[in-house]
DNA sequence: GGTAGCACTCGACTTCAAAGAGTGCTAAAG
DNA sequence: CTTTAGCACTCTTTGAAGTCGAGTGCTACC
């Protein structure tokens, strides 16, 4: 563990921030006129130089300016920096963002994840796992074709999900008609974690060994419910913020950031990993932990939403490494704060 | 009406199809070799001074080459250029990027979408008004809170429209159940164009005007269609490869070009306006049309896919005005008979 | 009408010098 | 022992000047 003074913390402190408003390397005479404490520039230069020797700082070129190393920023985010309370205006006009967006929940999600964007002048994402889909409220099977069957599933809170499977024998409305109508009346108000277990319940009943076509049912809610817990909804947006950051002025390196978020099942696989490390707020730089290659010069703020205890997803932000952190994150903390309870609401009614 | 010789529209020819190669300005020189025709740069110089006099011809200094006007590209659109036979290996591989897609139609037209932006390297935009929801197949009422309902409409081709309407008065799951297996019944296999038409007689029946019950569940489904043939969804896909046109090098430029891609519902206006005023393949130049503001050095390639003789729906490419059209325009037209062709077979299941 | 020749224009690239920001080191002061 | 002032040094940025080359327009000639 690194030892630092007082002073040490502060200049570095005060190098971040002008860094973060910046975008600049920072130089000596600047934090000695800035910062509180009346030191000249050569007393900051020499604890620069110590700073860099830990690897907290970094210099573009002998006569330029200090720069944060990932290093440096992990070490201002994990015990130097306080963040930023927010505003109860600002509260207030994220609450207002979120609430005029009522329609259906695929609508919230995606303004969460556009409000995020908008407020923190950054890509916002919103991941959403479906095995989260919290409790189950209706199903529908639907013949597309003899073989084909697509089926319907909706939570409490109004997400749809839809798959298709296919039927061994040929099969009639009428008949997938009275399959919905059973396991509707089966499995009305269940929980989604206990969904399955009813059914394997029920599958081992009298009714159902007896009744071939209850079996059948049974099997058919099974499967199509196994392909909805492994399906997520992933919502990027505001990808052009990230456009005005000067750090990606080369068309070259913003080409490669906008690649990488066209694959979503990457950016489900990065953000699903997050989800399941995390319990609350938690930030990810660069190369730190295993962020796509693509990613060096990226951070990742995010916070899970959650029912009681059980996460039911990962809200965020992404941006460059110089975002101002003492903002976001309490931005994205109560955002995901607010989402919980928005969520709860919803699948009450 | 612009008359041109012969040889102006050779030279034309050559000027933009160099130009759509290279990117630079061209001048006299490259033609004359180039050209099947063989006459001096001297004489190309005439010509071409002929040409600008026209408007068709621009040249962005006094001693750099000529680069085709969106005149010059109308014109060469309208009635010199022969596009190019697709081959049948490439028809092959098309069909094939479309078919390995087959789960449901959001991920058709998604991949169709992604196919097309692949294919010409630009990108690729679907647009699906549902108003085409091309025939009726199943109408759920779900209540979410005494006074709130869930709407889902599902088409033949497995397509989902969600919407939420909202009751006068209170009602309960048993009523609205109802209430769907009432419409389901009414509107079995009757297409879209005429479920209004339907309900309306229903309405007007002595049937529901005695039975309450069913009088607001004809309310409730004519609503929630007019709804639903309001909505439309949008594809976009593979906004990035836009950033390898060297014409798109500086991040300004970039960056108001994908932000208008951000805000949908203008995407959506435009290319609704195709939909309407297109019976086949249309292209759109920058300023040309009402094109929005953002998109002056931007093109649009699209064609509709249709049943039989009523558009669907609006397929293209989005790319710089500078785009290899004679190749662009047949994959366009091929993926709109080709789309036409798999929505038909998925109705018709 | 077509072509060769030629002077001219203008952007792109290179070179060079000057300016400016910032450092590291040393020596003196507290 | 810590802090500070002073100074030489390094490296980037900026701008001016100069050169190069592509391409043109014009004129005279075939």
């Amino acid at each position: 563990m690194i030892e630092l003074t007082q002073r040490d913390q502060i200049v570095l402190e005060a190098i971040i921030t002008d860094y973060i408003e910046t975008g600049e390397p920072v130089g000596s005479r600047t934090i000695s006129k800035r910062s509180v404490m009346n030191v000249s520039p050569a007393t900051i230069r020499n604890v620069m130089a110590d700073l860099e020797e830990m690897g907290l700082l970094h210099q573009p070129h002998t006569s330029a300016g200090r720069v944060p190393t990932v290093k440096g920023l992990r070490l201002y985010l994990d015990s130097i920096m306080r963040s930023r309370q927010l505003g109860g205006s600002e509260k207030e006009s994220i609450r207002d963002a979120l609430l005029t967006r009522p329609q259906d929940i695929t609508e919230l999600l995606r303004g969460t994840s556009k409000m995020l964007s908008q407020y923190c002048r950054q890509a916002g994402v919103v991941l959403w796992p479906k095995q989260s889909i919290a409790s189950f409220k209706h199903i529908e099977f639907l013949r597309r074709g003899p073989f084909d069957i697509m089926v319907i599933l909706i939570s409490r809170a109004g997400l749809i999900h839809q798959t298709h499977i296919e039927s061994k024998e040929e099969i009639t409305q009428a008949e997938l008609d009275k399959y919905s109508l059973y396991i509707n009346e089966l499995l009305r108000n269940v929980p989604l974690s206990m969904v399955k277990q009813r059914l394997r319940e029920e599958m081992e009943s009298e009714k159902a060994l007896f009744d071939r076509l209850f079996s059948r049912a049974l099997q058919m809610a099974n499967r199509a419910i196994q392909y909805a817990i492994e399906d997520s909804e992933i919502y990027i947006e505001g990808q052009t913020n990230l456009l005005d950051n000067p750090e990606f002025a080369h068309v070259e390196q913003m080409r490669r950031i906008l690649q990488a978020f066209e694959d979503k099942s990457k950016m489900v696989r990065l953000l699903d990993e997050a989800l399941k490390a995390s319990t609350g707020i938690q930030i990810v730089l660069g190369t730190e932990g295993e962020l796509l290659q693509e990613w060096e010069e990226m951070s990742l703020v995010s916070a899970p939403f959650r029912r009681g205890d059980t996460p039911l997803g990962i809200l965020g932000v992404i941006g460059p490494l110089r975002m101002d952190y003492s903002r976001i994150i309490p931005i994205v903390e109560f955002t995901a704060q607010l989402l919980s309870h928005m969520l709860e609401i919803a699948d009450e009614a």
